[in-house]
RNA sequence: GGAGAAAUGGCAGAGUGGUCGAAUGCGGCGGUCUUGAAAACCGUUGAGGGUAACACCUCCGGGGGUUCGAAUCCCUCUUUCUCCGCCA
């Protein structure tokens, strides 16, 4: 969320960067500004008989000490009154201070100016790309089919077991699922990511700290008896590991990376975008997290950038970057690139990773600070990107790489998988 | 799952109703000494709100209560440890 000074004081100027997003309720900033003006002088009020009462109990202990109880019951009736009203005050201050979060965390992040403006993903902007959509011999296939044909992934069977997107990988697709993970991690690895194993399930803390709550409730998957929300991304438990916490700003940048399953709810989804690995409930992924200062983080997005094109070209898969509109921007997010990987059985572009910066919007949610040179605190900026998606990342390669004898693995994934064809 | 014990500042650890935001030690930072370093010594060192700056207020795992007054007493939740049970 925004922090309240910084609406105040930007006021005039994020108008118009939050018109982008197609944020329309700048009433809520006004009000937000109000209420804080109000939660500010019911807690002077507050304070202020909080000072007398603690004054009068400290006089009272002084009276009952020096056997002058008579004089401290004449104080206590004074004490009674002023509890009546500063609790009368307290409940006002509580009440208006979440009258305020819920109306701060209404307001989308800001998003930076560069960000163009747009609907939809149609009007995202290219920046890049790299590559030519291979020429298909004529039996080519989309993905499903090539699936199975080489009995590599099921998708009946996962039905079956469980429900639709939730498929059963199987064979040589079993193993070019771990061996996309190891090579994933291995390459972050290189890049100086630390690794992590998170949990899976996450509690209601953390949901909010990244941002997942209050908005998006219905896309998580919750386990009611103990409420624990199912991670949609190892970004939920890795970025909060550092809720709460203050860095020092020599620790910057801190950089880890995670695999985990990833599940989503994917509610009002439909159509051929559900087809085959195009949108799952449980998929896997590797993720990588920054903490950068404030001034950085522009640069490590960047570097991210180029850290996943690296990735999509090792893989030797074309690929585009696109930057997305304000239409296509997520709530939480600055900037965003999206990766899109062209699949030409199915004739698409494939979006394979996203890679965000979120400022500070995630980390006042979650106070996650650091100390600057002049030893002040000050949110640090927080950033994710996935590096990569497994399910598209797999449709492009069977597809791609379809040839009449089976599907080849490219070069830098022999080693991972053992083989170097799938027939 | 059952029984018991515990949760205090970056860490260790004292504090069982009043001058405690909290002793002491370690660590960190600054200084004295030194050619430099170490040692020793001196000082400093939590977070949030508030203020021009002070004052002042809140926070001793989370929430609630008792009391004029709570780190300290009571209730509750969470977590950790010990024992028992079960178990990958």
């Amino acid at each position: 969320m925004l922090q309240v000074n910084f609406i105040k004081e930007n006021k005039e100027d994020i108008i118009p960067l939050l018109a982008v997003k197609h944020f329309d309720k700048f009433e809520i900033l006004d009000e937000v500004i109000e209420l804080d003006l109000k939660r500010r002088s019911i807690q002077k009020d507050l304070d202020e008989q909080l000072a007398e009462s603690n004054k009068l109990a400290k006089e009272i202990g002084m009276l009952f000490k020096t056997g002058r109880g008579a004089e401290a019951n004449e104080y206590k009736q004074r004490t009674a009154d002023l509890k009546q009203s500063a609790k009368k005050l307290s409940d006002e201050l509580e009440s208006i201070q979440s009258k305020l979060n819920e109306l701060i965390v209404e307001i989308p992040n800001v998003p930076h100016p560069s960000v163009p403006e747009g609907k939809s993903d149609e009007d995202n902007e290219k920046v890049y790309e790299e590559g030519k959509a291979p020429a298909l011999y004529d039996g080519a296939k989309p993905h499903w089919d090539l699936a199975k044909q080489y009995d590599i992934i099921d998708f009946d069977l996962g039905s079956k077991v469980t429900g639709a997107g939730f498929p059963f990988y199987k064979n040589q697709g079993a193993r070019l699922q771990r061996a996309l993970i190891n090579f994933f991690l291995d390459e972050a690895l290189e890049a100086g990511y630390s690794e992590v194993q998170p949990p899976l399930f996450v509690n209601e803390d953390s949901a909010y700290g990244t941002g997942q709550l209050p908005d998006k409730e219905g896309q998580m998957y919750h386990i009611g008896e103990d409420n624990f929300y199912l991670i949609p991304t190892a970004e939920v438990p890795v970025t909060n590991i550092y809720r709460n916490v203050i860095l020092k700003e020599d620790e910057f940048p801190v950089k880890n990376v995670a695999y985990s399953n990833c599940f989503r709810r994917e509610a009002g989804s439909y159509g051929k975008d559900v087809r085959g690995l195009n949108r799952l409930h449980q998929f896997d992924k590797v993720e990588i997290v920054q903490i950068q200062h404030p001034e950085k983080s522009y640069d490590t997005l960047e570097e991210m950038k180029d850290y996943v094109a690296g990735l999509l070209r090792k893989l030797e898969l074309p690929f585009r970057i696109v930057k997305l509109c304000g239409g296509d921007l997520s709530f939480t997010s600055a900037l965003t690139y999206d990766f899109e990987v062209y699949s030409a059985a199915q004739e698409k572009w494939l979006e394979v990773s996203s890679v965000s910066n979120f400022e500070n919007y995630q980390a006042n949610r979650m106070k996650l600070r650091y100390k600057n040179e002049n030893g002040k605190t000050q949110l640090a900026h927080t950033l994710n990107g996935s590096a990569l998606a497994l399910p598209r990342i797999v449709a492009a390669l069977l597809e791609n790489n379809q040839v009449a004898e089976g599907i080849k693995i490219p070069e830098v994934l022999k080693s991972y998988t053992g083989f170097h064809i799938i027939n």
